[in-house]
This record gives structure tokens, C-alpha cells and sequence, in this order.
DNA sequence: ACTCGACTTTAGACAATGTCTAATATCAGA
DNA sequence: TCTGATATTAGACATTGTCTAAAGTCGAGT
């Protein structure tokens, strides 16, 4: 079971064990995103830290982003285009987005373990699996 | 087994028999997209459209695009951020995505049916399946 | 063939999202 | 405290997709 960040210590500490400078502004964006509890696209996040008393610029906040990503230390799902959600959750799991409303919620994979999925080319190294459910409370339109 | 395209007047004749206007535009996009036999951004088809004969504006070939996605003749595939590629096959199949090259790969479902996924709640409906495995050929750059 | 109304296409403006650059600021180690 | 490496910043830039208003095309009914 992974860690929630309840704390900006926190999220200092898992930074330095994971040798990643924690200055205060990728503390800040480490925590508000796990505190938000919610998947937050980058602008969201840029404009949630500012009306507080922090103040981050928009290009840090990607930059941090991008960096968090690339340690694992965020997840990031593409839901439409252009729109890039990012997700303090980074067991593996899946994401289930309704298209009507814009949610989107965690699915556990527990019935679809990522080594079930369809193999892969033996020079190829899996490094991630994607898998997003649309959903809908109506029939599409064209049947 | 879906059909395979491999005329404008087969174009045409799908076309007509879902329902949709065959304008020369629609079945010049759709045509070329099945004839290209790759994933294909929406600037790649326009841009691949306007260097032979034909003239199509941008405006067409992003609204074709979505068109037809809406009537599921095309499909489309979020890879990166603020990019769709759109897919000739429509039968439900996953996608592997080599993340260095950016090479996208149709992959059969077989072995992971979407009944398998995980369940949905009772009020809604399934509208599609997105499964994109990303691979490498080097480890992640962060152990 | 003609006309009308509905649909389609078009060019270009616009919007949203993310990246890049050069200057400044900050940090950690000597 | 110094110094080099790293991080942050503002704003320009690039890319992708949408919107709008005008012009063009299609087809049914006459």
C-alpha cells in the first residue's frame, strides 16, 4: 500500500530518499497533489498554488511536473487532448473517465493484472500501461 | 474480420450506408487514412492531402476527423500530450507505444477481452476501451 | 433546368496547452 | 564566504485543435 503525503514534510522526506533536490516549490506541488485527493491538470495546479500565498511560475510548474513523472513519483493520464491529468496515486491502477462530466476515478486492476496484459516484443521493455474506460450515462448518438 | 478499404468507392459505399454525406472531402480522408496503413495525426493527413491534387482545408480535415470518430469509422488514439492519431481500425484492439520513437503499434485483444475489465457501476455505459502499453528499449532513465 | 433550404467547406482568427530561452536566484560543498 | 551547479522565472514561442462568418455545394421538389 503506497504512503499518502498528508504533510509538506513529508513530501520533503520521500523527495530526499529519492535523491530529488526538494526545493520548496516541488514540495509544494508533491503536496498540494496529494492533498488535493483529485486528478488536477497542470493549470489547475499553477492556479491553486498561487490564490494561496505561494508563489510558483507556470513554467516550474510543468518543469516539476515532468520531473515527478519521470521519478515516478506522480502518474499522469491523457483523457482528452491537450489535457494532460496528473494523479498523486502511483500504485498501478486504472482510470475510468466520464465523458459527459469530465470525472475521472481510479480503478484498482485487480481483476486485470498489468502481467496479463498481450505480450510484448522480447527487446522491449514495458515501462507502463494505460488503460482508460469511457464511460457514459447515455447511448452515443449514432447507433 | 473487418473490411479493408482500398478504393474511394469503397470509401463512398461505407460512407453512404452508415448514413453520412459522401462529400469528395470525407472520402478522400477516410480513404487515404485506410490506404496509409499507419496512425496518422491530423496535420500528417492534411499535410499528405494538400501535396498531391486534392485540396482540403484544415478546418475539413479536423471536423472529418471527428466526424467520423462519432460514427466509429475512425478510431483515435491519445499518445502525448495535445496529440490524437487516428486509426483506420476500428475493431476493438489495443495499442503499444514505443515511447523513444514514438512508434504506435496495433495489438489484438485476445488476450484480454474488455468484458474482462474491471466492472463498471450499473448507471453507466461502457463507450470504449483505451489500452496503450508503453515500452522501450532501454530501462527508464531514473532506477 | 431552376430555386430554395440545408448542409459543407473554407480561411483565418482564436483558445488552450505545453516548451524553450535567457536572465536571475538559490543551494550545497569547499 | 565563495563558486559552480542547479532551479526558478517571465515571457516568447510552438503546436494542436476549435470557432466563426462567408462562400460553395448538394439535392428534393417543382
Amino acid at each position: 500500500m503506497m504512503k499518502r503525503i498528508t504533510s509538506r514534510l513529508e513530501a520533503e522526506e520521500l523527495l530526499k530518499t529519492r535523491g530529488v533536490q526538494p526545493t520548496s516549490q516541488r514540495v509544494e506541488v508533491l503536496y498540494r497533489l496529494h492533498a488535493s485527493q483529485r486528478h488536477l491538470a497542470a493549470e489547475d495546479l499553477h492556479e491553486c498554488l498561487n490564490e494561496e500565498f505561494t508563489r510558483v511560475s507556470r513554467a516550474t510548474v510543468y518543469n516539476t511536473l515532468n520531473l515527478l513523472k519521470s521519478y515516478g513519483l506522480v502518474g499522469a493520464v491523457l483523457v482528452d487532448a491537450g489535457r494532460i491529468l496528473y494523479d498523486a496515486n502511483t500504485e498501478p491502477h486504472y482510470h475510468m473517465y466520464d465523458v459527459e462530466t469530465g470525472e475521472l476515478t481510479d480503478i484498482g486492476c485487480g481483476v486485470l493484472p498489468p502481467e496479463a496484459l498481450p505480450g510484448i516484443p522480447d527487446d522491449r521493455l514495458m515501462c507502463g500501461v494505460d488503460v482508460i474506460i469511457k464511460v457514459s450515462k447515455k447511448r452515443s448518438e449514432h447507433h
